[in-house]
DNA sequence: CTATCCTTTCAGTATATACTGAAAGATATT
DNA sequence: AATATCTTTCAGTATATACTGAAAGGATAG
């Protein structure tokens, strides 16, 4: 299961759409790698099959297992650590969404709402409408996401209906 | 409408925002200050007010507009190119996921779909059941968002039902 | 037509981000 | 407890990304 040129093309695209969920490229390229492998797979075999350090391979994979869309494995009878993919898709998703939202969504609103609540400004009825109006839009988005990520069992729903409402 | 402690904030807070749009960090305050403009501005008021040079705020501004969040207006009597931000917050949004879609998702399907299709490789059953999996979920994904941005209407529709669905 | 005002471009430079590899830290083996 | 195997850390370095400012390119005014 290695080095077709498919293969290749599919580690190196799915490393350009890493920037899309915030991860960098090395992190993106060894997730696609975990993928495309049968069995788990150690630090040494993804260093060599990808020609990166084993320093940086390793401090990927930490930052693979705390967003949570990886996970280290024991095989008995072996020294070394391995690693396998979170087998669940969305899931997966699901874990790249709370981690980015959290990151970078919350503290954005969190600012906005503190900027409409000050008081002694001279604001302009003009910018403190559309700052009402971008608060909604964001504090909506931020409910459906909340909703969606609340549990297991509501996204599934979610899921369902969307796939009613965009059938293949 | 300028120089609070908060506006300051707000300006940085969108800043680091823009890395989840896909933007970089002057691109978004130079949106956020707009956001805050009761009036169009120009070049020369945001490359003073955010300390950036002409040269990059220029750069910056045609980017903005290609993406579609923000406008060029004229106004009579002045020679400068004056600036607005896109007005309906919805539509902003959905130009900024329409664009990381068509550049970061799509590729990423194609390939992903390329890999699938071939068909001499040792694949093992495990990884093609895995990758099949994955594109069900990409492609229930993309067809969702596609949905969601063929047009105006059908997207109004989908924000009051999720509106309904996790109320304030 | 030419001077003035404004915008854009882009080579060079600065800054931020990612990566390497050697050393230290862990854990298992004898 | 000494050795072997494997992982992590981190200072230094490389690479990628963003920014500057001077020069060229437009547009309008006189």
């Amino acid at each position: 299961m290695l080095k077709s040129e498919e293969f290749v093309k599919f580690i190196e695209s799915w490393g350009t759409m890493g920037v899309l969920w915030g991860i960098n490229r090395s992190m993106a390229r060894i997730h696609a790698f975990m993928i495309l492998s049968e069995n788990p797979v150690d630090l040494d075999e993804i260093s060599k099959a990808l020609y990166i350090s084993r320093g940086n391979a390793s401090m990927c994979l930490k930052e693979l297992r705390n967003w949570g869309v990886i996970q280290r494995v024991h095989i008995s009878g072996e020294r070394r650590d391995f690693y396998v993919i979170e087998p669940d898709v969305w899931k997966m998703f699901f874990r790249i969404a709370v981690e980015r939202k959290k990151r970078e969504f919350d503290p954005a609103l969190d600012t906005l709402r503190q900027l409409i609540a000050e008081k002694d400004s001279k604001k302009v009825k003009k910018v403190s409408d559309r700052l009402q109006r971008i608060e909604e839009t964001f504090s909506t988005f931020d409910r459906i996401l909340n909703k969606f990520l609340e549990n297991e069992k509501t996204s599934r729903i979610m899921i369902e209906f969307f796939k009613n409402f965009a059938p293949r």
